[in-house]
DNA sequence: GTCTATAAGTTGATAGAC
DNA sequence: GTCTATCAACTTATAGAC
């Protein structure tokens, strides 16, 4: 058993931190070494095509912890519609003024970098994907018609990263928490 | 009557374009100069605080723009309803796969620099307030509540932030697209 | 007011010692 | 595998000619 922190993982995570609240382009990788304490060699030792290598792993990464932490709100709640306005609570707590910043998963990562690289752009489809997919699978379980589920994963995963960003900006959890009282009304079946 | 451009406007239209593309840091003030043929001299003779003041400037010049674009459609259509289905549509067709690239008006900026420059957060939060105002009004306009109204424009707002994200990373109109179509299933009055 | 040349610092990336 | 020294290119910003 192994007990060492390997350097690798650190860059990853500490990478996967930084790009989160200054974006892509607004970290530098000397920001990233001196964090980490990880000198600049052994980063292009473990990621030889640099920069934008280290920010897919790190985009990875954060698309498997955000599918966590949406599964586990998920997983106690059977209801679609109390799910979604737990995991929204959960993020007004997360972005509210108090404790330390955190940025939006990979929305701004994925603002930036649309247009000027692709490998970055399908990392960051690939976890808006993967995570419409468990949204998707929540309204299908409660028998919503898959056309209305594929769409409602789509509508609610926009006011996610929509709210994120307005909490960012206004540094307030309250349009978070506006979002999540309004979730049982727009939810009404007809 | 004087027919020729001014200076200072063409840098704040050229970099208020180039920002909503690739972003506040992605953008450096030789692409600006480049692109509006203005040099550099000239820009600090009128920006005198330099990139800053710039992107407020072009912060502030896109946030009258949308708010103009807004107005147009919300102008036509007295239902609420009709009138941000109207709207999410016309972004469906901006966002979509064809014609030149656009990028998120002020989202990405706002999510690169909300807490590393208080001045260009306040410039975005500005505009975002702005913007819910019109969204606000309309929804008073057809007697909902002052309290349900607002909250109503926030929840609109992120949807519409969220779904121009999800649209540039998929380089689709469809998100926007499966938005605009559930807008009346979300807004059935109880 | 307009523009050029250049400064001072930082960026991503590399070479090569150990 | 680990780390340091260094590179060329680029960044924002400025000084000063015209």
């Amino acid at each position: 058993m192994n007990e060492k922190v390997k350097p690798k993982d650190v860059l990853i995570e500490t990478a996967s931190r930084l790009f989160r609240v200054r974006g892509y382009c607004g970290v530098g990788l000397n920001d990233i070494i001196e964090e980490s304490g990880v000198p600049k060699g052994s980063l292009y030792y473990y990621f030889p095509e640099g920069k934008e290598q280290l920010a897919i792993e790190a985009i990875n990464h954060t698309k498997k912890l955000v599918m966590e932490e949406i599964q586990t709100v998920f997983g106690g709640i059977s209801n679609p519609i109390d799910a979604f306005q737990a995991h929204v609570y959960e993020l007004s707590k997360m972005f509210g003024e108090g404790g330390n910043p955190v940025g939006s998963p990979i929305g701004t990562i994925a603002g930036e970098k649309h247009s000027t690289s692709e490998p970055i752009r399908l990392a960051c489809e690939s976890a808006f994907k993967d995570w419409q997919s468990i949204y998707t699978e929540k309204f299908l379980e409660a028998d919503y018609t898959r056309q209305q589920s594929i769409s409602l994963a789509i509508v609610f995963h926009a006011l996610i990263e929509g709210g994120i960003l307005l909490a960012l900006t206004m540094k307030s959890g309250k349009p978070l928490e506006a979002i999540a009282e309004q979730i049982p009304l727009l939810l009404i079946k007809k």
